[in-house]
DNA sequence: TACTCTTGCTACCAATAAAGTAGCAAACTT
DNA sequence: AAGTTTGCTACTTTATTGGTAGCAAGAGTA
């Protein structure tokens, strides 16, 4: 695979960018989150999603397997060991917004 | 401030999914990106993302001081410390993509 | 004071992305 | 062979984003 030179406009090549480009489309973010936490087929993931369009799914399962953080087997969708590597910093994110919250709630 | 119960409605009341909500929104992550680098004010932010549209822009961040990841001071915009919280888990995902870029490149 | 320049923003319309629904073809089950 | 499940496409409607123009308020300058 071709590392993409750039996203969606916006970009000077380097990676996070690739990365913020792909993750700002909506529903990236939490396929991956769906994802990691065990395989799902299209249809499952769907649900787990609010059941979003099969349109967008399917379109963002394309970029997510064309960059190689997802892919497809057949026992259902999974991601790949970049994918998991990542999704182990949305873990973390989870965690920063479990405490987040409770900050934000507390005061004012 | 109130913490939002769901966003753009996909939600089950969990902050990771209002994160997720306002991440996935093109634009949201590079500003938290250029923000975590320097205040900046309006137009700069603007030149620093693309000359992103100020429509966009300031919704924006309107969203993010709603959250209060962003505040806006006499001397431009800047992140709160919550802010700062997230933005460090930016710079990981950074130092992440840096590798994955070298993985991906050097397979197949 | 009046004149510029900067800054943050709104209004407006065009373009692109996402939502919603229906349904089909291929694989799998029974 | 008939029914089910699955992954997906087609099509239309709605929402989000882009692009340009320009204004009102404030700061700096003559």
């Amino acid at each position: 695979m071709k590392f993409p030179d750039k996203a969606r406009g916006s970009n000077t090549g380097r990676p996070i960018m690739v990365v913020f480009d792909l993750l700002g489309k909506k529903w990236s973010l939490r396929i991956l989150w769906e994802l990691h936490k065990e395989r799902l087929n299209f249809r499952d993931l769907q649900s787990r999603c609010d059941q979003l369009s099969p349109t967008v799914l399917n379109k963002r399962l394309k970029e997510l397997r064309e960059i190689e953080l997802v892919e497809h087997h057949s026992h259902g969708y999974g991601l790949t060991k970049s994918g998991q590597e990542l999704s182990e910093h949305l873990i973390q994110l989870d965690r920063w917004a479990n405490n987040w919250k409770k900050d934000v709630n507390s005061e004012s």
